[in-house]
RNA sequence: GGCCCGUUGGUCAAGCGGUCAAGACGCUAGCCUCUCACGCUGGAAACGGGAGUUCGAUUCUCCCACGGGUCACCA
């Protein structure tokens, strides 16, 4: 077979060489040891939780050696193409705070070796498939759709268990080699007639013989030779994943590959066609994947269906920004947690991440240990970073809320205050979500009666605790006054002054100043519960606190 | 079914031939406290199984079991 000949059959208008690409992107200019690193996303609307994992490691590595973070979009596939996909994921990814410095932006391609779409690409690879035809390893196939669809049937056939498994999988091996099988003139007549062809490249492996090779996180492999022919071009002439990986990859420099583990078996045929290109195999990343937990209680793969699978989905559940990015550090990097409690007030992008560091098995998704997480990250922050937080998510999700925040800013940053800012904060929030039903009943508009005033308590006294409350509050009174008049008050309606002499004689008392306090907060707060009740009496002003508690005799009576 | 990866408490995990087998989340007992939220002091809870190598295996080797992934003109 003339392979020169054949090559320019099929690839008539490519003139440009190998050669010529490498001159284009030469090697980069890069201070030793800096990493390139990129993520490939393919724009299909959707960016995965789990897709957070290899993107934050790539963006560590490569800016942590002084190398090159870059974004390249994997739209190969033009039936699951989205409208506007690209954008949401430039978009999400510096919402998390994923910063590129070269790739796919809003504003067009950033970087000297794009385009970074792989779809602007295909002049690109049709060189190199030339060049592989011209070398006798790839061959067109031309099939038709039905030929298709049995071969399809045939590689479904061969995956699923059956007791003719053997004979299943030898059907169609021998399909997939009498694929090899054409001539020049038959090539000549499928062209002449317009048809589309495939491009494959021919395997040449032995399974029977290992390939050594190391993964950055998985340690040393010892994987099978490919001996699967595989798919080059697709009869659109758009690369499939495998051959735009290895020529993207190459001509972009990229040192560390890092993608998910889903691709390791794919692997033995990304080293073939590096070296049919006579490329520099890059160091491999697999990262484990995030798993959930199914009916049966077995771990499966987070797929996109699941729940908490969409990235997206944390911003519109109030997660904030620092919160998924330091949980995902937890998981990333074993002894980030430590490195943190000794470093509490350092950036996560401060810690120095390690490979050496990270799991090589999949990890199970926590919802509790991100709210841990989560708390203490809002824990952290100043009045006016929470109002911020919050106010940003209520614009989007609850706007009656949004309003009633913003409409008196520093009444809603006093009540945020509260506990905030010492040595021991208060860890009420986990998501900005948290933070309405925290504060509703300091705004007359979500302000409700939820609880009930204990029954076990003489009504009289508790009436009679209010009005005294009434009487003798005074605004001018620090705490600790406030709290003796409190004291005051449960002694003069026969409850304990003190919390302790009722425990030692509760029988003594009808109750104790704990009790009179909770009288007060549920009068005032409409609740049991609630954050200091000093704090949030001189908050809500003198006006409002004493005709809640008007109000709430009234119901008593 | 073939191939590949994995296996320390419920979860995330430290460990890298000799440890009473860290720590975090969760759970739990108690303390602190006007309630809550914190905080503090405790507690329960783990090396999948079997062979080897070794004076000694959680750690090294092999086998098994279990779990996961993958087997497209999808990525």
């Amino acid at each position: 077979m003339d392979y020169l000949k054949l090559s320019e059959l099929l690839f008539p208008d490519v003139t440009a060489t190998p050669e010529d690409m490498e001159s284009r992107y030469p090697e980069r200019n890069l201070p030793e040891g800096a990493k390139v690193t990129r993520i490939a996303p393919s724009p299909t609307g959707f960016f995965h939780f789990g897709g957070l994992f290899p993107a934050t490691v790539a963006e560590r590595l490569a800016h942590q050696s002084g190398g090159v973070f870059y974004l390249r979009i994997e739209d190969t596939d033009s039936k699951r193409e989205v409208e506007g996909a690209a954008e949401f994921i430039t978009k999400i990814l510096s919402y998390y705070g994923l910063d590129f410095d070269e790739g796919v932006t809003a504003d067009g391609d950033k970087g000297d070796y794009g385009p970074y779409t792989q779809s602007k690409r295909v002049d690109i690879y049709h060189v190199y498939a030339k060049k592989l035809v011209r070398d006798g390893v790839a061959y067109p196939v031309f099939s038709t759709d039905e030929e298709l669809d049995e071969l399809k049937a045939l590689d479904k056939k061969a995956e699923i268990k059956s007791v003719n498994w053997e004979q299943d999988a030898e059907a169609r091996r021998e399909a997939m080699t009498a694929r090899r099988q054409f001539t020049m003139e038959q090539v000549e007549a499928e062209l002449a007639a317009g048809h589309k062809f495939a491009l494959f490249a021919r395997a040449d492996g032995d399974p029977e013989k290992k390939i050594k090779i190391t993964d950055l996180v998985k340690g040393p492999l010892e994987i099978p030779e490919n001996d699967e022919d595989v798919v080059l071009l697709k009869s659109d002439g758009i690369p499939t994943y495998h051959f735009a990986h290895v020529i993207d990859d190459h001509l972009m420099r990229t040192t560390h590959v890092i993608r998910g583990e889903e691709w390791l078996p794919s692997l033995s045929k990304h080293i073939m066609l590096f070296r049919y290109l006579g490329f520099k195999l890059p160091k491999y990343m697999h990262i484990a994947q995030l798993m959930r937990l199914d009916e049966n209680g077995n771990k499966k793969k987070l797929s996109k269906r699941d729940m908490g699978a969409n990235l997206d989905d944390y911003r519109k559940m109030g997660y904030s920004v620092p919160a998924v990015n330091e949980y995902v550090m937890t998981l990333l990097n074993s002894n980030y947690e430590e490195w943190h409690m000794q470093n509490p007030d350092r950036s996560w992008r401060d810690f120095p991440f390690s490979i050496k560091k990270m799991s090589a098995s999949g990890c199970l998704f926590d919802t509790e240990k991100l709210n841990d997480v989560s708390k203490n990250v809002i824990s952290k922050m100043t009045a006016k970073e929470v109002y911020d937080g919050v106010t940003e998510y209520a614009k989007e999700e609850d706007n009656l809320f949004y309003m009633t925040l913003t409409a008196k800013p520093e009444y809603a940053q006093r009540i945020l205050s509260i506990g905030r800012g010492g040595a021991k904060p208060r860890k009420d929030f986990a998501t900005w979500a948290d933070v309405k039903p925290y504060m509703a009943f300091f705004y007359d508009r979500y302000f409700v009666r939820e609880d009930k005033m204990p029954e076990d308590k003489d009504k009289a006294d508790i009436v009679a605790a209010l009005t005294k409350f009434i009487e003798t509050y005074d605004e001018q009174d620090d705490q600790t006054a406030w709290f003796e008049k409190c004291k005051d008050i449960a002694e003069q309606i026969g409850y304990a002054r003190e919390t302790k002499l009722y425990k030692k004689e509760p029988e003594k008392y009808k109750g104790h100043v704990g009790d009179v306090a909770s009288f007060i907060r549920i009068a005032v707060t409409g609740r049991q519960n609630s954050p200091d009740l000093y704090e949030v009496i001189k908050i809500l002003g003198t006006d409002r606190t004493v005709q809640r508690i008007k109000d709430c005799i009234e119901h008593i009576k």
